[in-house]
DNA sequence: GTTAGCACTCTTAACGCCTGAGTGCTAACT
DNA sequence: AGTTAGCACTCAGGCGTTAAGAGTGCTAAC
């Protein structure tokens, strides 16, 4: 769709104060903005025009235009300036980021929070990473005569742990032996774990096999849950400040906490920043929000996400370059972390 | 407050049916589930002297009564009936846990999200327990060449890991000896980790200090956490749903989502359950909503709480068992994961 | 002490009215 | 042919009025 020199100065200036004031905006009011020598008459025939090829919308006859998903996305595609980030953001993001250390899950957090707090928005992080990260590291560390802790450690930084019971004792002995057994695990995905894989080694543990067992099934649990995407949220009641989003905020917010649609939605990005505009989103409770989602790499890996939920009146310019700007310094944070 | 039988019956009978439909309840409403062989206007009699008490409000002159915060508290304390668990719940409440497994933070997590589904309003859990809490272990696993895993084992079963990154080369031997150091703060209460402690320890390290610094950095992180209470937040948007609420929502959501001030409410509760009722409330964000929370044991020492919040208008007579049974129910898994 | 009856209060919804913002169209202008 | 001034039209939102309904408090009688 070719646009003239016009028309994009005018659907961007729409899109830009109604980014701006939430209210649609008329033609008289948009005069005022664009300084180009022009009547509200001819806008209005432009603005006319621009709704006709649905890219404006209007909320009923005798009201201003608004932008329709269609028409942000012309503006996110074509229009909009400045893919830098903004410095006060920058120094907001590496401020608060730089307070959480180097683990993994603290790092997330910090980040999601910063997120939610700077863009007013709903924030999504996650460290999941599929199936396809491989184990690094399986550990057991004795904490009673019965009970163990196993610790499962990913090739994206990922810790799990778990406390274990089993019936039987527990003797050091015994956790070596277990210790040896469950190497073989490592350097294996997630996705591998399954229950063949495990009723192999259960095989190979012989008389051993009856006080392991709770040990292993423990193994098993931690590889699903390190693999099963562990979605954080953040800053969710900050959608209810979004008047345009008032008649289903209770669905969109009860969509978000039922993490596992959102794991979907994050699970198809591709790399890069994906954004996805109102109706472009395949989930209904969300065709009147915008995403913006990035992923970030961990050792060259695929290492979790990193993005915000919120009005489709979002200000893009600022937003996608800062959310790239935090998935990267995450990744960079947590690559070097795990440097040998 | 001395209340005539008749009058316990009509508090009870305004608080009861105003609990199930949220509409201030007149007297000729009254009348039908009441079954006493009165007139409306007597109803209407005592109705006007339960208000002069302070036990019952209007919301403007024409309308019916509702209770106030000591309306309920009279009720609460003296009305209200069944002090058993419905068997409804306590199978769902079953249900949830038992398929938890016996891992703390998994199962408060479950704990906490039956309890919100449950009850239908927010609810909170958390795994705290001060600094009276002892450490019982401190467990180092090699990862990487610069890397290592810190792991905290609490007395009440809190597991805390974290990986720490050394300039220097972290060797096998290094962490035997750090393990030797450490092993001295074993058996200390989590607020005993303190500087000073931290420094006679770094002391006693001798030439491994520098490399073992960021270890033991890490150390007093753990514990930190550990002692630091971590308030988890279940089905805020519960509260959306409650008209009476509507007014303040978005400040008692930013209110809960600020853990800290929610864990001074927890930490003050005495053991057994706490009802909070409206207004008796320190929180003025709190003043139209109740709280009920109870604590848990682990091995006979305080593990934590659960609860929940919701408008004043709870069913008490239904949830407060429930709270009670869930929590007990926790505390008894997780003594028993523990045991020896 | 209880009750029937009544006047009174107050909320809520519905209705009509008005205003202001903004539009689309037409006819004139450059 | 593109631009503009002007005008009739539409519609949301605010405001006052009205009517209905629920519920009360009070009084006088039982």
């Amino acid at each position: 769709m070719e646009l003239s020199e016009r028309k994009k100065r005018i659907l961007a200036a729409v899109v830009e104060q109604y980014i701006k004031t939430g209210e649609p905006v008329g033609s008289k009011n948009l005069l005022k903005v664009l300084d180009m020598n022009l009547s509200s008459a001819t806008i209005r025939n432009e603005m006319a025009e621009l709704s006709s090829m649905g890219l404006l919308d209007q909320p009923h006859t005798s009201a201003g235009r608004i932008p329709t998903s269609n028409g942000y996305r012309y503006y996110v595609d074509n229009l909009m300036g400045s893919q830098e980030i903004d410095e006060t953001l920058r120094k907001k993001i590496e401020h608060a980021v730089s307070g959480a250390g180097t683990d993994p899950d603290k790092l997330l957090k910090k980040a999601g929070e910063v997120l939610a707090d700077m863009t007013n928005c709903a924030a999504v992080s996650t460290m999941s990473v599929g199936e396809n990260a491989s184990i690094r590291r399986i550990e057991t560390v004795p904490v009673g005569s019965h009970t163990a802790m196993i610790i499962l450690l990913t090739s994206t930084g990922i810790l799990k742990s778990r406390i274990c019971r089993s019936d039987s004792e527990i003797s050091t002995p015994l956790l070596e032996r277990f210790y040896n057994i469950t190497s073989a695990l490592v350097g294996k995905s997630l996705g591998e774990v399954n229950i063949t894989t495990m009723q192999t080694l259960a095989a190979s543990m012989g008389s051993d096999a009856f006080s392991m067992l709770p040990l292993l099934a423990g193994v098993t649990e931690l590889a699903d849950e390190a693999a099963h995407m562990d979605v954080r949220l953040n800053g969710q009641s900050n959608l209810l400040n979004y008047r345009e989003l008032e008649a289903n905020v209770y669905e969109l917010i009860d969509f978000l906490r039922r993490g596992e649609p959102l794991g979907h939605l994050i699970t198809n990005g591709k790399s890069g920043v994906n954004i996805t505009i109102g109706k472009e989103n395949k989930f209904p409770q969300l065709e009147n929000s915008s995403v913006i989602l990035s992923r970030y790499s961990v050792n060259n890996q695929d290492g979790g996400s990193l993005g915000l939920i919120g009005p489709t009146r979002l200000d893009y310019a600022k937003l996608i370059p800062s959310v790239k700007y935090l998935t990267d310094l995450v990744g960079h944070i947590l690559t070097k972390a795990l440097e040998e």
